[in-house]
DNA sequence: GTCTATATACTGATAGAC
DNA sequence: GTCTATCAGTATATAGAC
């Protein structure tokens, strides 16, 4: 996902060349700054070229975004398999779901600029855009649907909660994160602790009576 | 907030027209197409007007988002304080939050294209607009604050959490569903009420041993 | 693979008629 | 209070030199 070929020596100062290195600017700066407010001309400015040079790269601006939004969803689905699947062997439900809730939530804060970016900007991207990043999100919906569907069967969730509702409000509660979280204020993953201790048992005093 | 000329017969059929009638228009555009998407040509269009007449009554693009935003935190702080303030006497801690948990999510959902667009929207918008939005919304988050602080100090809330931190995460959570709810597949009302049961309860089943 | 130059359309904003 | 006409700036995208 990120741009291999900038690693060599020799290259101009700017570090982000070829295909690769305009994706990696181009996520960071839709991260930063939305859809909208990002041009050819400031991505190729960011990346050392010129607006026109993009174009031999990409055939227009929103194969671009399309490009950045598919590698969003893919980076967080990877590493949300990864982490639920290095568990031990006998994991129980909360050891999953904290997991499962790490990964999301670092992926987005602490890893990639397409998955946050991903985040920010899908809903202010043109329709044929969010249609060709649809089959990608639905995969990754399903992987969560599965591993909170698992966990209710196992009967360590309450039956009354509706799986897909369950998922939209975690995710989308996570997500929401980019819109405040502060590294100075606190680590991703001390506040992926908070999540799941919320989520899994909620915020009120239990009577001890 | 809403436009009250408009109610007058007589006039143009597109029903939106003056001051009032174009702040509304604006708001259902950045609702809809986000910040950088909607141009003052668009939203003289929807309003039945041409774009050069928009500046009879707003000096620039930004007044009027800005506008747009301060109405769409009024609108659901208003909601909230009211809601809260019409409880019996001595309501306990969870009807309080099942109150202004409902009010906040019914500002955004059923309610106003304000509140609404200001979700969407404040993340696109020009740091300049976004600092002038800022009174407004501090005094919305103090008001969260204060009230969740009294329920702690009553001993309703685990000590542990954090009042600052609690109130982003449950803000963000509710805020993040203008991204998927889908009014067919159920209300606002009973979103609310399952939001209020995960955050107070959490989703695990307790054992019963 | 990147450059310059350019085509075409749209942006926010202004001036003056009615 | 809305209109028409227009300005300067910027947008995506293309063509051809190097």
């Amino acid at each position: 996902m990120a741009n291999t070929t900038a690693s060599k020596l020799n290259e101009i100062p700017r570090g982000a060349v070829g295909r690769g290195g305009v994706l990696d600017v181009a996520a960071r700066l839709f991260r930063e700054q939305g859809y909208g407010s990002v041009s050819l001309r400031k991505i190729a400015a960011a990346a050392g070229i010129k607006a026109g040079s993009i174009y031999y790269h990409f055939g227009s601006k929103d194969e671009i975004v399309a490009a950045v939004l598919d590698a969003g969803i893919q980076v967080v689905h990877e590493s949300m398999r990864q982490a639920v699947s290095a568990l031990p062997e006998g994991a129980g439900a909360e050891a999953i779901l904290r997991a499962a809730i790490r990964a999301h939530l670092r992926a987005l804060l602490d890893v990639s600029d397409y998955s946050s970016a991903n985040v920010r900007i899908f809903g202010q991207v043109p329709q044929s855009v969010r249609d060709a990043n649809l089959h990608t999100r639905r995969a990754y919906e399903a992987e969560w649907d599965n591993l909170l569907s698992r966990i209710q069967a196992d009967g360590a969730l309450k039956r009354e909660v509706d799986i897909r509702r369950l998922r939209l409000m975690l995710i989308g509660a996570l997500n929401a994160t980019l819109e405040w979280f502060d590294p100075h204020r606190g680590s991703a993953e001390a506040l992926s602790r908070t999540y799941a201790d919320v989520f899994l048992n909620g915020i009120l005093e239990r009577q001890e009576t």
